[in-house]
DNA sequence: CGACTTTGACCCGCGC
DNA sequence: GCGCGGGTCAAAGTCG
Protein backbone atom coordinates (compact mmCIF):
# COMPACT_ATOMS: atom_id res chain seq x y z
CA UNK A 1 0.00 0.00 0.00
CA UNK A 2 2.90 2.47 0.42
CA UNK A 3 3.32 2.22 -3.13
CA UNK A 4 -0.11 3.07 -3.27
CA UNK A 5 0.04 5.86 -1.40
CA UNK A 6 3.06 7.18 -3.47
CA UNK A 7 0.89 7.21 -6.42
CA UNK A 8 -2.07 8.66 -4.77
CA UNK A 9 -0.30 11.57 -3.24
CA UNK A 10 0.91 12.20 -6.84
CA UNK A 11 -2.49 11.94 -8.01
CA UNK A 12 -3.97 14.34 -5.72
CA UNK A 13 -1.09 16.71 -6.18
CA UNK A 14 -1.73 16.69 -9.93
CA UNK A 15 -5.51 17.10 -9.46
CA UNK A 16 -4.59 19.56 -6.94
CA UNK A 17 -1.60 21.65 -8.29
CA UNK A 18 -2.49 24.94 -6.88
CA UNK A 19 -3.20 22.99 -3.26
CA UNK A 20 -0.06 24.16 -1.26
CA UNK A 21 -1.67 24.61 2.32
CA UNK A 22 -2.71 21.10 3.03
CA UNK A 23 -0.50 19.10 1.39
CA UNK A 24 2.88 20.33 1.02
CA UNK A 25 4.39 16.98 1.31
CA UNK A 26 3.27 15.78 -1.86
CA UNK A 27 3.72 18.72 -3.70
CA UNK A 28 6.94 18.12 -2.40
CA UNK A 29 7.39 14.99 -4.15
CA UNK A 30 5.53 15.81 -7.18
CA UNK A 31 8.21 18.95 -7.40
CA UNK A 32 11.08 16.31 -6.94
CA UNK A 33 9.85 13.79 -9.49
CA UNK A 34 7.53 15.51 -12.11
CA UNK A 35 7.66 12.85 -14.57
CA UNK A 36 6.20 9.96 -12.00
CA UNK A 37 3.42 8.43 -13.73
CA UNK A 38 -0.27 9.62 -12.67
CA UNK A 39 -2.12 6.62 -11.31
CA UNK A 40 -5.40 7.56 -11.23
CA UNK A 41 -6.56 6.93 -7.78
CA UNK A 42 -6.05 8.87 -4.46
CA UNK A 43 -7.72 7.63 -1.88
CA UNK A 44 -5.91 5.90 0.62
CA UNK A 45 -3.23 8.84 1.70
CA UNK A 46 -5.20 11.57 0.68
CA UNK A 47 -5.48 12.69 4.45
CA UNK A 48 -2.40 12.11 5.91
CA UNK A 49 -0.27 14.50 3.99
CA UNK A 50 -0.76 17.29 6.20
CA UNK A 51 1.44 14.98 8.46
CA UNK A 52 3.08 12.62 6.49
CA UNK A 53 5.91 12.28 8.91
CA UNK A 54 6.55 8.67 9.07
CA UNK A 55 3.98 7.61 10.86
CA UNK A 56 1.87 6.46 7.74
CA UNK A 57 -1.86 6.24 7.18
CA UNK A 58 -2.38 2.37 6.32
CA UNK A 59 -5.61 2.12 4.42
CA UNK A 60 -5.28 -1.74 5.66
CA UNK A 61 -6.72 -0.37 9.01
CA UNK A 62 -10.12 -0.02 9.12
CA UNK A 63 -9.36 2.57 12.82
CA UNK A 64 -6.89 5.61 12.34
CA UNK A 65 -4.16 5.78 15.23
CA UNK A 66 -5.24 7.28 17.97
CA UNK A 67 -2.81 10.29 17.65
CA UNK A 68 -3.97 10.86 13.81
CA UNK A 69 -7.54 11.11 15.75
CA UNK A 70 -6.15 13.52 17.77
CA UNK A 71 -4.81 15.07 15.04
CA UNK A 72 -8.34 15.77 13.52
CA UNK A 73 -9.42 17.13 17.02
CA UNK A 74 -6.47 19.69 17.34
CA UNK A 75 -6.39 20.60 13.16
CA UNK A 76 -6.23 23.85 12.56
CA UNK A 77 -9.32 25.52 10.66
CA UNK A 78 -7.16 26.29 7.67
CA UNK A 79 -6.05 22.65 7.19
CA UNK A 80 -9.69 21.26 7.23
CA UNK A 81 -10.94 23.85 5.50
CA UNK A 82 -8.20 23.00 2.71
CA UNK A 83 -8.68 19.10 2.81
CA UNK A 84 -13.07 19.57 2.66
CA UNK A 85 -12.36 21.55 -0.17
CA UNK A 86 -9.68 19.20 -1.72
CA UNK A 87 -12.44 16.38 -0.69
CA UNK A 88 -14.94 18.77 -3.24
CA UNK A 89 -12.73 19.57 -5.96
CA UNK A 90 -11.85 15.87 -5.91
CA UNK A 91 -15.68 14.99 -6.63
CA UNK A 92 -15.84 17.85 -9.22
CA UNK A 93 -12.73 16.03 -10.61
CA UNK A 94 -15.06 12.93 -11.40
CA UNK A 95 -13.49 10.79 -8.89
CA UNK A 96 -16.04 10.81 -6.14
CA UNK A 97 -13.64 10.41 -3.36
CA UNK A 98 -14.48 11.09 0.58
CA UNK A 99 -17.85 13.32 -0.56
CA UNK A 100 -19.98 10.71 1.66
CA UNK A 101 -17.83 11.42 4.50
CA UNK A 102 -16.66 14.71 4.01
CA UNK A 103 -19.96 16.71 5.24
CA UNK A 104 -19.95 13.98 8.26
CA UNK A 105 -16.37 14.41 8.82
CA UNK A 106 -16.55 18.63 8.69
CA UNK A 107 -19.23 18.21 11.18
CA UNK A 108 -17.78 16.52 14.37
CA UNK A 109 -14.84 16.03 15.90
CA UNK A 110 -15.95 13.37 18.50
CA UNK A 111 -13.64 10.35 18.10
CA UNK A 112 -15.47 7.57 18.32
CA UNK A 113 -17.83 8.93 15.60
CA UNK A 114 -14.80 10.28 13.48
CA UNK A 115 -14.05 6.50 13.74
CA UNK A 116 -16.97 5.36 12.36
CA UNK A 117 -16.69 7.78 9.73
CA UNK A 118 -13.13 6.53 9.02
CA UNK A 119 -14.19 2.80 8.79
CA UNK A 120 -17.12 3.91 6.45
CA UNK A 121 -14.18 6.00 4.70
CA UNK A 122 -11.92 3.12 4.19
CA UNK A 123 -14.09 0.75 3.20
CA UNK A 124 -15.14 3.49 0.31
CA UNK A 125 -11.83 4.01 -0.37
CA UNK A 126 -11.23 -0.09 -0.77
CA UNK A 127 -14.53 -0.22 -3.35
CA UNK A 128 -13.02 2.65 -5.25
CA UNK A 129 -9.16 0.97 -5.55
CA UNK A 130 -11.19 -2.28 -6.52
CA UNK A 131 -12.72 0.09 -8.71
CA UNK A 132 -10.22 1.85 -10.33
CA UNK A 133 -8.06 -2.04 -9.82
CA UNK A 134 -10.69 -3.40 -12.55
CA UNK A 135 -10.61 -0.70 -14.36
CA UNK A 136 -7.11 -0.86 -14.87
CA UNK A 137 -7.31 -4.27 -15.70
CA UNK A 138 -9.71 -3.64 -18.22
CA UNK A 139 -7.02 -1.06 -19.46
CA UNK A 140 -4.17 -3.51 -19.51
CA UNK A 141 -6.01 -5.66 -21.41
CA UNK A 142 -6.51 -3.36 -24.12
CA UNK A 143 -3.01 -2.41 -24.20
CA UNK A 144 -2.29 -6.27 -24.23
CA UNK A 145 -4.72 -6.27 -27.47
CA UNK A 146 -2.95 -3.30 -29.25
CA UNK A 147 0.42 -5.18 -28.38
CA UNK A 148 -0.48 -8.13 -30.08
CA UNK A 149 -2.45 -6.33 -33.20
CA UNK A 150 0.34 -4.14 -33.78
CA UNK A 151 2.44 -7.67 -33.89
CA UNK A 152 -0.15 -9.17 -35.74
CA UNK A 153 -0.19 -6.73 -38.41
CA UNK A 154 3.50 -6.43 -38.70
CA UNK A 155 4.21 -10.16 -39.20
CA UNK A 156 1.21 -10.42 -41.85
CA UNK A 157 2.93 -7.16 -43.54
CA UNK A 158 6.12 -8.66 -43.42
CA UNK A 159 5.10 -11.73 -44.90
CA UNK A 160 3.01 -9.92 -48.11
CA UNK A 161 6.65 -8.26 -48.53
CA UNK A 162 7.99 -10.87 -48.86
CA UNK A 163 5.97 -12.82 -50.93
CA UNK A 164 5.63 -9.69 -53.05
CA UNK A 165 9.24 -9.16 -53.43
CA UNK A 166 9.61 -13.10 -54.71
CA UNK A 167 6.92 -12.52 -56.87
CA UNK A 168 8.23 -9.86 -57.78
CA UNK A 169 11.93 -10.98 -58.51
CA UNK A 170 10.22 -13.97 -60.46
CA UNK A 171 8.51 -11.36 -63.05
CA UNK A 172 11.77 -10.37 -63.28
CA UNK A 173 14.35 -12.92 -63.49
CA UNK A 174 11.65 -14.64 -66.52
CA UNK A 175 11.89 -11.25 -68.44
CA UNK A 176 15.82 -11.39 -68.40
CA UNK A 177 16.23 -14.61 -68.91
CA UNK A 178 14.00 -14.03 -72.11
CA UNK A 179 16.06 -11.74 -72.91
CA UNK A 180 19.59 -13.07 -72.76
CA UNK A 181 18.13 -16.61 -74.00
CA UNK A 182 18.63 -14.92 -77.27
CA UNK A 183 22.11 -13.86 -76.33
CA UNK A 184 23.04 -17.45 -74.97
CA UNK A 185 21.98 -19.84 -77.37
CA UNK A 186 25.10 -19.10 -79.75
CA UNK A 187 27.23 -20.08 -76.13
CA UNK A 188 25.19 -22.97 -75.48
CA UNK A 189 26.45 -24.50 -79.36
CA UNK A 190 29.81 -24.52 -77.24
CA UNK A 191 29.02 -25.85 -73.88
CA UNK A 192 30.20 -29.65 -73.11
CA UNK A 193 28.37 -29.96 -70.25
CA UNK A 194 25.87 -32.48 -70.09
CA UNK A 195 22.25 -31.56 -72.19
CA UNK A 196 20.67 -32.27 -68.87
CA UNK A 197 22.10 -29.56 -67.27
CA UNK A 198 21.03 -27.04 -69.94
CA UNK A 199 17.33 -28.27 -70.05
CA UNK A 200 17.37 -27.78 -66.17
CA UNK A 201 18.96 -24.50 -66.63
CA UNK A 202 16.71 -23.12 -68.41
CA UNK A 203 13.86 -25.06 -67.64
CA UNK A 204 10.86 -22.24 -67.85
CA UNK A 205 8.91 -23.95 -65.20
CA UNK A 206 11.34 -23.19 -62.52
CA UNK A 207 10.66 -20.94 -60.29
CA UNK A 208 13.50 -18.40 -59.31
CA UNK A 209 14.47 -20.35 -56.32
CA UNK A 210 14.97 -23.88 -58.21
CA UNK A 211 16.98 -21.83 -60.47
CA UNK A 212 18.88 -20.48 -58.24
CA UNK A 213 19.46 -23.84 -56.71
CA UNK A 214 22.62 -25.24 -58.85
CA UNK A 215 21.42 -27.84 -60.84
CA UNK A 216 24.48 -29.73 -61.15
CA UNK A 217 24.82 -30.50 -57.61
CA UNK A 218 24.45 -34.16 -57.06
CA UNK A 219 20.37 -34.63 -55.96
CA UNK A 220 21.18 -36.54 -52.85
CA UNK A 221 22.61 -33.45 -51.33
CA UNK A 222 19.57 -31.10 -51.63
CA UNK A 223 17.67 -31.56 -48.35
CA UNK A 224 14.43 -31.44 -48.57
CA UNK A 225 13.20 -32.62 -45.43
CA UNK A 226 9.49 -31.99 -44.01
CA UNK A 227 10.06 -29.51 -41.18
CA UNK A 228 11.44 -27.40 -43.83
CA UNK A 229 8.77 -27.55 -46.34
CA UNK A 230 6.25 -26.81 -43.15
CA UNK A 231 8.75 -23.86 -42.91
CA UNK A 232 8.51 -22.79 -46.44
CA UNK A 233 4.03 -22.71 -46.53
CA UNK A 234 4.06 -21.44 -43.32
CA UNK A 235 6.31 -18.53 -43.55
CA UNK A 236 7.43 -16.48 -46.69
CA UNK A 237 10.75 -15.09 -45.05
CA UNK A 238 11.44 -18.62 -44.33
CA UNK A 239 10.83 -19.77 -47.18
CA UNK A 240 13.87 -17.12 -48.63
CA UNK A 241 16.07 -18.18 -46.41
CA UNK A 242 14.86 -22.08 -47.31
CA UNK A 243 15.85 -21.05 -51.17
CA UNK A 244 19.74 -20.12 -49.53
CA UNK A 245 20.50 -22.84 -47.47
CA UNK A 246 19.17 -25.32 -49.84
CA UNK A 247 21.47 -23.91 -52.61
CA UNK A 248 24.33 -23.93 -49.60
CA UNK A 249 23.54 -27.75 -48.92
CA UNK A 250 23.85 -28.55 -52.23
CA UNK A 251 27.29 -27.14 -52.28
CA UNK A 252 28.14 -29.31 -49.22
CA UNK A 253 31.41 -31.35 -49.22
CA UNK A 254 33.11 -33.29 -46.33
CA UNK A 255 32.17 -31.17 -43.81
CA UNK A 256 28.74 -30.96 -43.27
CA UNK A 257 28.53 -27.24 -41.57
CA UNK A 258 32.32 -25.42 -42.86
CA UNK A 259 30.66 -22.73 -44.58
CA UNK A 260 34.63 -22.53 -46.10
CA UNK A 261 34.36 -26.27 -47.11
CA UNK A 262 30.93 -24.31 -49.20
CA UNK A 263 32.59 -22.38 -50.68
CA UNK A 264 35.67 -24.78 -51.89
CA UNK A 265 32.98 -26.88 -53.05
CA UNK A 266 31.34 -24.16 -55.06
CA UNK A 267 34.15 -23.12 -56.53
CA UNK A 268 35.06 -26.25 -57.47
CA UNK A 269 32.12 -27.08 -59.03
CA UNK A 270 32.39 -23.90 -60.90
CA UNK A 271 35.50 -25.24 -62.10
CA UNK A 272 34.35 -28.35 -63.21
CA UNK A 273 31.04 -27.00 -64.49
CA UNK A 274 31.91 -23.64 -66.48
CA UNK A 275 28.97 -23.88 -68.20
CA UNK A 276 26.67 -21.51 -66.00
CA UNK A 277 28.41 -18.58 -65.29
CA UNK A 278 25.32 -16.85 -64.87
CA UNK A 279 24.10 -18.99 -62.34
CA UNK A 280 27.26 -19.39 -60.43
CA UNK A 281 27.64 -15.87 -60.32
CA UNK A 282 24.05 -15.57 -59.38
CA UNK A 283 24.62 -18.15 -56.57
CA UNK A 284 28.03 -16.18 -55.40
CA UNK A 285 25.95 -13.05 -55.26
CA UNK A 286 23.09 -14.16 -53.10
CA UNK A 287 25.63 -15.55 -50.62
CA UNK A 288 27.72 -12.40 -50.46
CA UNK A 289 24.70 -9.94 -50.68
CA UNK A 290 25.12 -7.93 -47.35
CA UNK A 291 23.68 -5.11 -45.30
CA UNK A 292 25.89 -3.34 -43.43
CA UNK A 293 24.73 -1.10 -40.69
CA UNK A 294 26.41 2.19 -39.08
CA UNK A 295 25.41 3.09 -35.95
CA UNK A 296 26.66 5.05 -32.80
CA UNK A 297 27.04 2.63 -30.30
CA UNK A 298 29.01 2.08 -26.91
CA UNK A 299 28.44 -2.01 -26.79
CA UNK A 300 30.49 -4.07 -28.81
CA UNK A 301 27.45 -5.50 -30.65
CA UNK A 302 23.92 -4.40 -31.06
CA UNK A 303 21.33 -6.06 -30.16
CA UNK A 304 19.47 -7.82 -32.74
CA UNK A 305 17.42 -10.25 -31.35
CA UNK A 306 19.74 -13.36 -32.72
CA UNK A 307 21.93 -15.55 -31.00
CA UNK A 308 25.98 -15.39 -32.14
CA UNK A 309 28.85 -16.94 -31.58
CA UNK A 310 31.87 -15.33 -32.01
CA UNK A 311 34.32 -17.40 -34.27
CA UNK A 312 36.91 -15.16 -35.53
CA UNK A 313 38.70 -11.72 -35.25
CA UNK A 314 41.21 -10.07 -37.79
CA UNK A 315 42.84 -7.05 -37.96
CA UNK A 316 41.99 -5.55 -41.04
CA UNK A 317 43.96 -3.35 -43.37
CA UNK A 318 43.69 0.09 -42.68
CA UNK A 319 41.83 -0.09 -39.41
CA UNK A 320 43.01 -0.36 -36.11
CA UNK A 321 39.93 -2.04 -34.33
CA UNK A 322 39.80 -5.72 -34.79
CA UNK A 323 36.69 -7.22 -36.96
CA UNK A 324 34.66 -9.71 -35.51
CA UNK A 325 33.02 -12.75 -37.38
CA UNK A 326 29.71 -14.03 -35.60
CA UNK A 327 27.77 -16.64 -36.59
CA UNK A 328 24.30 -17.24 -35.53
CA UNK A 329 23.58 -20.09 -32.99
CA UNK A 330 19.91 -20.16 -33.14
CA UNK A 331 19.81 -23.43 -35.44
CA UNK A 332 22.47 -25.71 -35.87
CA UNK A 333 23.97 -24.69 -39.80
CA UNK A 334 22.41 -21.65 -39.79
CA UNK A 335 23.93 -19.87 -42.54
CA UNK A 336 24.06 -16.08 -41.17
CA UNK A 337 26.72 -14.35 -40.20
CA UNK A 338 28.24 -11.36 -39.50
CA UNK A 339 30.66 -9.05 -39.01
CA UNK A 340 31.15 -6.31 -36.62
CA UNK A 341 34.14 -3.63 -36.83
CA UNK A 342 34.31 -0.03 -35.41
CA UNK A 343 35.03 2.74 -37.54
CA UNK A 344 38.06 4.04 -37.87
CA UNK A 345 37.14 7.28 -38.38
CA UNK A 346 34.87 7.38 -36.06
CA UNK A 347 35.22 4.65 -33.03
CA UNK A 348 32.04 5.42 -31.63
CA UNK A 349 30.27 4.01 -35.08
CA UNK A 350 30.13 0.72 -35.25
CA UNK A 351 29.69 -1.22 -38.43
CA UNK A 352 27.68 -3.92 -38.25
CA UNK A 353 27.58 -5.95 -41.63
CA UNK A 354 24.98 -9.23 -42.19
CA UNK A 355 25.24 -11.88 -45.02
CA UNK A 356 23.24 -14.65 -45.39
CA UNK A 357 19.61 -15.63 -44.43
CA UNK A 358 18.08 -17.58 -41.45
CA UNK A 359 16.87 -20.99 -42.24
CA UNK A 360 14.84 -21.16 -38.44
CA UNK A 361 12.37 -19.49 -37.32
CA UNK A 362 13.14 -16.32 -35.58
CA UNK A 363 11.70 -14.28 -32.84
CA UNK A 364 9.93 -11.66 -33.47
CA UNK A 365 12.72 -8.87 -32.71
CA UNK A 366 15.53 -11.21 -34.99
CA UNK A 367 12.65 -11.34 -37.56
CA UNK A 368 12.66 -7.55 -38.60
CA UNK A 369 16.73 -7.98 -38.87
CA UNK A 370 15.98 -11.24 -41.33
CA UNK A 371 13.70 -9.58 -43.39
CA UNK A 372 15.82 -6.49 -44.04
CA UNK A 373 18.87 -8.42 -44.69
CA UNK A 374 17.06 -11.08 -46.94
CA UNK A 375 14.71 -7.43 -48.68
CA UNK A 376 18.42 -6.02 -49.39
CA UNK A 377 19.79 -9.54 -50.76
CA UNK A 378 17.07 -9.68 -53.07
CA UNK A 379 16.94 -6.34 -54.62
CA UNK A 380 20.33 -6.35 -54.75
CA UNK A 381 20.21 -9.60 -57.09
CA UNK A 382 17.57 -8.40 -58.67
CA UNK A 383 19.12 -5.74 -59.78
CA UNK A 384 23.01 -7.33 -60.32
CA UNK A 385 23.31 -10.38 -61.05
CA UNK A 386 21.22 -11.08 -64.80
CA UNK A 387 23.25 -7.54 -66.06
CA UNK A 388 26.06 -9.41 -67.92
CA UNK A 389 28.66 -7.12 -67.08
CA UNK A 390 27.78 -7.80 -63.50
CA UNK A 391 26.86 -4.28 -63.10
CA UNK A 392 23.05 -3.13 -61.98
CA UNK A 393 20.09 -2.40 -64.26
CA UNK A 394 18.30 -0.05 -62.92
CA UNK A 395 15.74 -1.24 -65.56
CA UNK A 396 15.13 -4.08 -63.37
CA UNK A 397 14.13 -1.85 -60.26
CA UNK A 398 10.67 -0.85 -59.32
CA UNK A 399 9.96 2.72 -59.67
CA UNK A 400 9.86 4.21 -56.48
CA UNK A 401 11.27 7.83 -55.63
CA UNK A 402 13.78 7.79 -52.48
CA UNK A 403 14.25 11.09 -50.58
CA UNK A 404 17.98 10.76 -49.41
CA UNK A 405 18.72 9.76 -53.29
CA UNK A 406 21.39 13.20 -52.69
CA UNK A 407 23.30 11.17 -50.21
CA UNK A 408 22.90 7.52 -52.12
CA UNK A 409 26.39 6.67 -53.61
CA UNK A 410 27.20 3.24 -55.28
CA UNK A 411 30.91 2.29 -54.47
CA UNK A 412 33.21 0.02 -55.66
CA UNK A 413 34.75 -0.42 -52.32
CA UNK A 414 32.94 -3.25 -51.12
CA UNK A 415 33.81 -6.62 -52.06
CA UNK A 416 30.06 -7.53 -52.42
CA UNK A 417 27.14 -5.73 -53.19
CA UNK A 418 25.94 -4.12 -50.37
CA UNK A 419 23.73 -2.32 -48.65
CA UNK A 420 24.98 0.54 -46.26
CA UNK A 421 22.64 2.30 -43.91
CA UNK A 422 24.08 4.60 -42.03
CA UNK A 423 22.39 5.51 -38.75
CA UNK A 424 25.07 7.31 -37.01
CA UNK A 425 23.95 10.59 -37.46
CA UNK A 426 22.49 12.83 -34.38
CA UNK A 427 19.35 11.20 -33.39
CA UNK A 428 18.04 14.62 -32.70
CA UNK A 429 17.78 15.23 -35.84
CA UNK A 430 15.50 12.44 -36.39
CA UNK A 431 12.76 13.88 -34.47
CA UNK A 432 11.29 16.07 -37.29
CA UNK A 433 14.18 16.91 -39.97
CA UNK A 434 15.12 15.26 -43.35
CA UNK A 435 18.23 13.79 -44.68
CA UNK A 436 20.82 12.81 -41.94
CA UNK A 437 20.90 9.21 -42.93
CA UNK A 438 23.04 7.95 -45.57
CA UNK A 439 22.19 5.16 -47.92
CA UNK A 440 24.73 3.57 -49.82
CA UNK A 441 24.14 0.62 -52.05
CA UNK A 442 26.97 -0.71 -53.13
CA UNK A 443 28.23 -3.64 -56.12
CA UNK A 444 31.37 -4.77 -57.36
CA UNK A 445 33.11 -3.66 -60.12
CA UNK A 446 30.91 -0.47 -60.09
CA UNK A 447 32.59 3.10 -60.04
CA UNK A 448 32.28 5.26 -56.90
CA UNK A 449 30.71 8.33 -59.18
CA UNK A 450 28.08 6.58 -61.15
CA UNK A 451 26.14 7.94 -58.44
CA UNK A 452 22.81 7.39 -57.44
CA UNK A 453 20.19 6.57 -60.53
CA UNK A 454 19.78 3.29 -59.78
CA UNK A 455 19.47 3.97 -55.71
CA UNK A 456 16.82 6.62 -56.25
CA UNK A 457 14.92 3.55 -57.53
CA UNK A 458 15.87 1.59 -54.96
CA UNK A 459 12.57 -0.23 -54.14
CA UNK A 460 10.60 1.66 -50.98
CA UNK A 461 9.89 -2.01 -50.24
CA UNK A 462 13.76 -2.32 -48.80
CA UNK A 463 12.55 0.86 -46.75
CA UNK A 464 9.78 -0.34 -45.20
CA UNK A 465 11.90 -3.24 -44.37
CA UNK A 466 14.22 -1.21 -42.90
CA UNK A 467 11.16 0.91 -41.29
CA UNK A 468 9.98 -2.46 -39.33
CA UNK A 469 13.65 -3.11 -38.58
CA UNK A 470 14.67 0.47 -36.79
CA UNK A 471 11.20 0.39 -34.65
CA UNK A 472 11.75 -3.33 -33.61
CA UNK A 473 15.26 -4.14 -33.71
CA UNK A 474 16.59 -1.09 -31.78
CA UNK A 475 18.10 0.81 -34.72
CA UNK A 476 17.80 4.23 -35.14
CA UNK A 477 15.95 5.46 -38.17
CA UNK A 478 16.27 8.27 -40.43
CA UNK A 479 13.00 10.12 -41.71
CA UNK A 480 14.18 9.56 -45.23
CA UNK A 481 13.71 5.98 -44.85
CA UNK A 482 10.71 6.77 -42.90
CA UNK A 483 9.04 9.19 -45.20
CA UNK A 484 9.82 6.80 -48.29
CA UNK A 485 8.16 3.57 -46.32
CA UNK A 486 5.61 6.13 -45.11
CA UNK A 487 4.43 5.99 -48.34
CA UNK A 488 2.31 2.41 -47.92
CA UNK A 489 1.38 3.17 -44.40
CA UNK A 490 -1.50 4.75 -43.26
CA UNK A 491 -1.58 7.17 -40.42
CA UNK A 492 1.45 8.91 -41.28
CA UNK A 493 1.41 11.53 -38.74
CA UNK A 494 0.88 9.10 -35.71
CA UNK A 495 3.21 6.84 -37.61
CA UNK A 496 5.96 9.55 -37.46
CA UNK A 497 5.16 10.51 -33.83
CA UNK A 498 6.01 7.18 -32.89
CA UNK A 499 8.86 6.84 -35.05
CA UNK A 500 10.32 10.04 -33.01
CA UNK A 501 9.93 8.98 -29.87
CA UNK A 502 11.16 5.53 -30.63
CA UNK A 503 13.98 7.20 -32.21
CA UNK A 504 14.63 9.20 -29.12
CA UNK A 505 14.68 6.69 -26.88
CA UNK A 506 16.82 4.45 -28.58
CA UNK A 507 19.40 6.84 -29.48
CA UNK A 508 19.78 6.45 -25.68
CA UNK A 509 19.42 2.98 -25.20
CA UNK A 510 20.45 1.08 -28.62
CA UNK A 511 18.66 -2.63 -27.07
CA UNK A 512 15.30 -3.81 -29.17
CA UNK A 513 13.38 -4.22 -26.07
CA UNK A 514 13.78 -0.88 -25.11
CA UNK A 515 13.30 0.41 -28.47
CA UNK A 516 9.69 -1.69 -28.59
CA UNK A 517 8.85 -0.21 -24.89
CA UNK A 518 9.53 3.01 -25.89
CA UNK A 519 7.06 2.40 -29.17
CA UNK A 520 4.91 0.93 -27.41
CA UNK A 521 4.68 3.76 -24.79
CA UNK A 522 4.49 6.30 -27.80
CA UNK A 523 1.51 4.39 -29.30
CA UNK A 524 -0.37 4.49 -25.65
CA UNK A 525 0.37 7.88 -25.69
CA UNK A 526 0.52 8.65 -21.97
CA UNK A 527 2.91 6.95 -20.03
CA UNK A 528 7.04 7.56 -19.32
CA UNK A 529 9.36 5.69 -21.22
CA UNK A 530 11.82 5.72 -18.50
CA UNK A 531 9.61 3.53 -16.62
CA UNK A 532 10.47 0.38 -18.70
CA UNK A 533 13.32 0.88 -20.29
CA UNK A 534 15.90 -0.05 -17.90
CA UNK A 535 14.66 -3.50 -17.00
CA UNK A 536 13.61 -4.23 -20.60
CA UNK A 537 17.31 -3.50 -21.63
CA UNK A 538 18.90 -5.72 -19.12
CA UNK A 539 16.38 -8.54 -20.39
CA UNK A 540 17.27 -7.74 -23.77
CA UNK A 541 21.04 -8.18 -23.34
CA UNK A 542 20.32 -11.72 -21.39
CA UNK A 543 19.10 -13.09 -24.63
CA UNK A 544 22.76 -12.51 -26.38
CA UNK A 545 25.43 -13.96 -24.71
CA UNK A 546 27.82 -13.11 -27.17
CA UNK A 547 27.42 -9.46 -26.72
CA UNK A 548 27.34 -10.31 -22.85
CA UNK A 549 30.62 -11.77 -22.74
CA UNK A 550 32.26 -9.85 -24.38
C1' DC B 1 31.47 -29.87 -18.06
C1' DG B 2 29.49 -27.55 -21.75
C1' DA B 3 29.32 -23.31 -24.12
C1' DC B 4 31.82 -19.69 -25.60
C1' DT B 5 35.99 -16.76 -26.72
C1' DT B 6 40.68 -16.24 -28.18
C1' DT B 7 44.18 -16.63 -31.44
C1' DG B 8 47.45 -18.61 -34.52
C1' DA B 9 47.29 -21.16 -38.69
C1' DC B 10 45.38 -22.17 -42.91
C1' DC B 11 42.90 -21.48 -47.32
C1' DC B 12 41.44 -18.81 -51.10
C1' DG B 13 40.88 -14.90 -54.25
C1' DC B 14 43.00 -11.23 -56.33
C1' DG B 15 46.40 -8.03 -58.01
C1' DC B 16 51.01 -7.42 -59.58
C1' DG C 1 54.23 -17.44 -59.27
C1' DC C 2 54.18 -14.66 -55.29
C1' DG C 3 52.52 -11.85 -51.74
C1' DC C 4 48.73 -9.63 -49.47
C1' DG C 5 44.39 -9.42 -47.30
C1' DG C 6 39.96 -11.38 -46.08
C1' DG C 7 37.62 -15.13 -44.13
C1' DT C 8 37.42 -19.38 -41.54
C1' DC C 9 39.00 -23.29 -38.75
C1' DA C 10 40.17 -25.46 -34.62
C1' DA C 11 42.90 -26.14 -30.50
C1' DA C 12 43.53 -23.96 -26.24
C1' DG C 13 41.83 -21.12 -22.78
C1' DT C 14 38.00 -19.03 -20.08
C1' DC C 15 33.75 -18.75 -17.75
C1' DG C 16 29.53 -19.88 -15.36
Amino acid sequence: MDKGCGLALHSLSNLFPDNTSSSSNSSTRLNQNPNMFHFPVSLPCSRDDPHDSGTGTSSDENRLPVDELDFFSAATVNVKESFHADCARLDVNGLNLLTANAGSDQSTVDDGVSSDVDDKRVKNEVAQLQVELKRMNAENQKLKDMVNDVSNNYSALQMHLVTLMQQHQRHEINEVKEQEASLIVPRQFMDLRPSGIAETDHEPSHSSSEERTPSGSPPNNVQVTSPKDCLKTKNPVSQLDQESSSFRDGKRTGREESPESENLGRNKLQKMNPSKPIDQATEATMRKARVSVRARSEAPMISDGCQWRKYGQKMAKGNPCPRAYYRCTMAVGCPVRKQVQRCAEDRTILITTYEGNHNHPLPPAAMAMASTTASAATMLLSGSMHSGDGMMNPNLFPRATFPCSSMATISASAPFPTVTLDLTHSPNALQFQRPNTQFHVSFPGQPQNSTSTSATQFPQVFGQALYNQSKFSGLQLSQDIVSSSQLQQPQQSTLADTISAATAAIANDPSFTAALAAAITSIIGGAHPNSSSNTSNNNNNNGNTANSRQ
